[in-house]
Parts: C-alpha cells; sequence; structure tokens
DNA sequence: CGCAATTAGTTTGCAACACAAACTAGTTTA
DNA sequence: TAAACTAGTTTGTGTTGCAAACTAATTGCG
C-alpha cells in the first residue's frame, strides 16, 4: 500500500473529477434528489449532468430511477452503498494527502 | 464566489490531476530535483513525468532548466512562486471542500 | 576498436473524457 | 394548432493521460 502523498497517484477517477464530487456530496446530505433540482444545486449545465450520473451510475455509485410526476418525467437520483463506501475511501485518501502537506505559510507575517 | 461545496466546480485542473499534485508535492518539499529523482519518487513513467513536467512549465508553476553532470544530462525542476501561489489557493479549497464534507459514520458500530 | 546495453529524456498514437451545442419527446399555453 | 417551455439525451470536438516507440548520447566489454 502507498503512504500518504503518494496515495493520491490511484485515487477514484470517477470520484475526483470535481463535478462528480460535487454530486456526490450533494446525493449524501439529501439521500434523494431530482435531476431539475440537482441542475440548480450544481450549476452544470443539462447535457453535462447527464453524463455524470450516467457515469456515477456505470460505476455503480448511485441509482437513476426515471418516473413521473404527473404527466412530467421526473428523474431521481440516490447513492447507493458502493458509492457510500467508495466515497469515504476517496475522502479518507484526500484527507490523508492533505494531512501530509507542509503547514502552510501564513502571508504577511514574518 | 462559491462557497464550499460548490468551489471545487472550479479547482484548477492543472494541479487537480493526481500526478501533478504529487510531483508539486514533492518539488514543494525539495525546492529542487531532477528528472530521474522524480522519476523514482513517483513511480511515474518516463513519458508521463516528462509530459506533465512539460504542463506544469507551460502553466508556469515549476522551471525547467536542462544542465549536465559532467557528459550527462540533467534535468533540474523547481517549483515557481506562481507555482507556490497556485498550489496554497489549491489546497485553501481542497481544505475547505474536505471540511464541509459530513462527518464519517464509523464503521460496524450502530 | 566496434557493438551491445544503458541512461535520459521526448514524441507519437490512441482511447477516454469533459464540455457545449444540438437534438428529441412530450406538455402546456395562447 | 402553433409557439414556447420542460426534461432530458445525443452528438461533436478539442483535450487529456497513458503506454509504447523512438532519439541521442554514453558507457561497458570482448
Amino acid at each position: 500500500m502507498t503512504k500518504p502523498p503518494h496515495s493520491i497517484i490511484d485515487v477514484d477517477r470517477v470520484i475526483h473529477e470535481p463535478a462528480r464530487l460535487l454530486l456526490l456530496t450533494v446525493l449524501l446530505l439529501l439521500e434523494e434528489a431530482d435531476f431539475t433540482y440537482l441542475l440548480r444545486e450544481t450549476g452544470l449545465t443539462k447535457g453535462n449532468l447527464s453524463s455524470h450520473l450516467s457515469k456515477l451510475e456505470a460505476a455503480g455509485y448511485v441509482e437513476i430511477e426515471k418516473t413521473y410526476k404527473g404527466k412530467v418525467p421526473l428523474t431521481l437520483c440516490r447513492i447507493t452503498e458502493a458509492g457510500r463506501t467508495a466515497f469515504e475511501q476517496y475522502r479518507r485518501t484526500l484527507d490523508a494527502f492533505v494531512s501530509s502537506l507542509p503547514t502552510e505559510k501564513t502571508v504577511g507575517e514574518d
């Protein structure tokens, strides 16, 4: 197993992508969210939201349920257990990496 | 300005790439390192190290000096002030993001 | 000497990716 | 019934990250 600074190399790229990182963070807090909500919440375009969700679904990190609200399509998204686990692993890697960094110099004070 | 979870979207992609993140971390600690050292230290292939260094150089985050050690080529790499600044900015964004995450549930305890 | 092997890197080829724009399907409004 | 809106997918394109191939010079070694 690689140690803190180096372990960053093997980080899960599906999660590391900023748009998906944000999506997973939102889903982690909400349990369930629909497409339109995620659209507003993340600021992604519809196209990008769609493809990032597909990617997360393909990885098994979210499940997507297509239903209707009345006559209007409603796409519901939920994080899966695998998604939760992968996210926690990612977070641990990131935490370890950040912790391994030299302490930041205070700006302007010497 | 975007707040913690969302600011991750605008993170500096040059730095966000794991291989470059590791490279910058090494250079931050060492001030100067040669190609062969970075090769061993990061575990990257020569081709990838070369192109990641070029990318960092193009961004103005490292300077690369090609010299000789006796008759053998020696490529020296140093992080620039811009690189240091960009890295600190990146670290702040990452710190804020990590801090904004809900606290991790302890595994196996209910 | 001559030639294989090593060192130090760069270039090339390619599949995957992120993003925006265009498109589709259906619904509501006028 | 046509225009406009909603909800989402597909397509097109430039960029990327990686590995493999290549270059150029130096160093064994018989």
